[in-house]
DNA sequence: CTTGACCCCGTAGTTAACTACGGGGTTTAT
DNA sequence: ATAAACCCCGTAGTTAACTACGGGGTCAAG
């Protein structure tokens, strides 16, 4: 059995090795053994493992839900539907933060159209829209 | 002269009295005179500005551009043309956050979809395919 | 057998934008 | 005149996800 210590287990997964003993405490990688001197020895798993935490941060899951994740995948008990079922609450989540986007987009782009582009600062229409109480569309 | 206290200036701004103590210390809003007592003594100005500063985070910008942009509305020297450059960075930066969260969506949709939706999550695809190493498409 | 690379642990620092706490003085209303 | 409501200040805590530090033990190479 090759077993890797945590310097290695962090160069191959391509993350920190402090990331790793994070991760440990915060429950999303198992305490793995222990040689002799109390060194961790981690099992290729514990690769597949980070690369699995790594690939969910990217589509937005946080390291909270990824544990809970962590948890399905290993839970007999647990049925497709409840991942399912988190995955499209985040899909929801993300079309929210998306809708809320287009909207600050909308409003700046319509800001920097009216502003002449030239002359001081003190006049300047964004300045000035900002700073107005109206003309704030939310949407 | 009407003026108010700290605590008044919150209500009226519809801010965290401690929020306003703390903009001060980050030099967003700035030092107002002060009674024989102690008390901060706030214009008008302070509600405005207050406004602006919680405008402008709706809009997506920091505190620290923030603090920048209440700077170039206060400096005679600034051309409305810095204004609307930062205005259009921001612009392009939202742009790329939509983009991100898109392909975001876009993933985690087509995981969905290819889910059952029933059965034992330890074979549930959405995990599996989290978990692979292959088919990620980030755009 | 020593030097350098590696590992251990616990604690503290980072960023952003607050929020809370505690032990005081002050103002206002009754 | 006293109690409630308000203000002062400095410090510490919050969340997320790490990152850094320091003082120590361990392992492999030459």
């Amino acid at each position: 059995m090759k077993s890797l210590t945590i310097g290695q287990l962090a160069r191959t997964a391509g993350v920190n090795l402090e990331s790793i003993r994070f991760y440990e405490a915060q429950g999303l990688v198992p305490e793995p053994p222990r040689s002799q001197a109390g060194y961790r020895l981690y099992s290729l798993d514990a690769v597949r493992r980070i690369h699995f935490i790594k690939r969910a941060q990217e589509l937005g899951f946080s390291l909270k839900e990824i544990r809970e994740l962590l948890v399905f995948a290993q839970d007999q008990t647990t049925d497709c539907a409840e991942v399912r079922s988190l995955a499209r609450t985040k899909v929801a989540e993300i079309r929210e933060k998306i809708r809320t986007l287009e909207a600050m987009k909308r409003y700046l782009t319509a800001l920097t159209e009216t502003c002449p582009g030239a002359g001081p600062a003190t006049h300047c229409s964004i300045l000035e829209s900002i700073g107005s109480e109206e003309a704030h569309d939310e949407n």
